[in-house]
RNA sequence: GGAGAGGUGGCCGAGUGGCUGAAGGCGCACGCCUGGAACGCGUGUAUACGGGAAACCGUAUCGAGGGUUCGAAUCCCUCCCUCUCCGCCA
């Protein structure tokens, strides 16, 4: 949600800004529908004042005992009550049209871009930033990840379908526990060695939640809600970064880092036909969420410190990777600037996101009214910025562990970093 | 599901038609006090929009929207939200 008054100050900037983002101009638009919001302000007002002026004297007047100057008082403010109220019949409400108007498109733009994001309109515009261990050498053909976990016995596509449909799977025995092993792992890594707090958090949120992170209005069909009217988190980003909603935090308390394992439900319409194989892209996969709340000056800094928190994961797991910043195009709705971190499929010979992390500025802060009060003198309160990633995605993860550490005779070694929580065991076999 | 209560500032809480943007308290800021602090004392402390070079002025805001009235935090209607008790229940 953009400030008026910036645009009004930065129109330019607010047409390129748009424009890198693929879309026409609007300022003028904008400007002209802000305009006239304010010319109808002013009259209003104006009789506003005159109509409490009339009130003020007639209850002087009653006050006096006077009663014929109170009707003589009466009868003429009469002519400014209906001024006014033509005024706002032909508004249509008390709140103006225009007012209604900027709101409705305003919350339908996209965040605008940092100067430091390519320009481009999709991915191939993508900028590589850097790349991290080695390509693992294969003396034989590696294969996918649903073969592997088919072969073991321990993933099942047909059973999740005759139970749910299409993009679910069931994980079974060593499979189902290293999921339950990558999430603990992550947990503990975010949690104790970066400083995050670990949250459990509600996976069904109401309308107005959905919109504070930008999914509603304009995205409802990406995500599935409920038959009373509630919507299933297409990422826990959503309850994370509303707790923030409608307050005022202290500087004190900032930066507020929070992480959150949780399934995440989407409905992946107008994904149909892409990665239909496999467990890439499915309605229902679970994810370590990081979140950051924090000042304007701080959250530049606080992006590259979540990004590093998310590259960790794969370091200490042994996994080669590279990191993207995406282009103006590719970015999602409320990213000011992303870093997708991509890990290496061998299996698919490429590198898929298994991470994203987003600085968004003040654009949720102002959609759910998130602000904090600067310490010190200057007290008034300013909107917070905030971040988001994936730190990481599990179920994808779990595919880059299962390509990359797959074995010729079909098993699965399983990292050190993670034999802990696999109760001491090294590989994955057959029926294990 | 049944019955009831309620939504007021950063927070708690008073306020049933005008003198209430709103008592009082807490918190916070500044000053005094102190070797330094606590305590105490004093002063200040909402937001948005509009106008103005500024001091400042105007308008709106007591969950949201509408209505009654010359005038609404206060009365009426609709909606949203929260809580309590009973029932059911992992």
């Amino acid at each position: 949600m953009f400030d008026i008054k910036w645009i009004r100050e930065n129109p330019d900037a607010f047409d390129r800004g748009l424009a890198r983002r693929g879309l026409q101009p609007l300022s003028k638009q904008v400007l002209e529908t802000d305009r006239k919001r304010r010319e109808h302000i002013i009259r209003l007002e104006k009789l506003q004042a005159q109509s409490n002026t009339y009130a003020t004297s007639i209850a002087f007047a009653l006050s006096q005992g006077n009663r014929e100057e109170a009707e003589r008082l009466k009868q003429e403010s009469a002519r400014t009550k209906s001024e006014i109220k033509e005024l706002k019949t032909a508004q249509a409400a008390g709140e103006t049209t225009e007012d209604r108007e900027l709101r409705e498109s305003l919350s339908a733009l996209p965040n605008i871009p940092l100067d430091e994001v390519p320009d481009g309109p999709d991915e191939k515009s993508n900028r590589e930033v850097a790349r991290h261990g080695e390509k693992p050498e294969f003396a034989f053909k590696p294969k996918q990840h649903f073969d592997i976990g088919e072969e073991l016995g321990l993933m099942d596509f047909e059973l999740a379908t005759a139970i749910a449909g299409s993009r679910f799977v069931v994980l079974r025995g060593a499979l189902a526990r290293l999921e339950r092993a990558l999430a603990q792992f992550m947990l503990d890594l975010h949690t104790v060695d970066h400083g995050y707090q670990e949250a459990y958090v509600p996976y069904l949120v109401r309308e107005a939640a959905m919109y504070g992170t930008g999914q509603l209005p304009k995205f409802g069909e990406d995500s599935f809600s409920t038959t009373d009217g509630r919507w299933l988190i297409p990422t826990s980003e959503v309850s994370l970064t509303n707790f923030a909603r409608d307050r005022i935090l202290d500087e004190k308390d900032l930066p507020l880092r929070l992480t959150s394992y949780s399934p995440c439900f989407r409905s992946e319409a107008g994904a149909a036909g892409k990665d239909t194989r496999g467990m890439i892209r499915q309605h229902q996969f679970s994810k370590v969420e990081l979140v950051s709340i924090t000042t304007p000056e701080k959250s530049r800094a606080e992006l590259e410190r979540m990004r590093q928190s998310a590259e960790k994961v794969l370091q200490k797991l042994g996994l080669h990777y590279r990191v993207v910043i995406l282009s103006a195009g590719d970015m999602g709705f409320a990213a000011q600037m992303t870093y997708d971190i991509e890990v290496w499929l061998p299996g698919q010979n490429a590198f898929r996101e298994i991470s994203s992390c987003s600085v968004c500025g003040d654009f949720q802060a102002r959609r759910m009214d998130a602000r904090y009060r600067p310490a010190g003198n200057g007290r008034a309160p300013r909107f917070v910025h905030t971040l988001n990633g994936s730190g990481l995605a599990v179920g994808r993860t779990l595919i880059a562990i299962l390509e990359n550490f797959q074995e010729p005779d079909g098993s699965v070694r399983i990292p050190p970093t993670l034999q802990p929580y696999m109760d001491g065991l090294s590989a994955i076999k057959a029926h294990g």
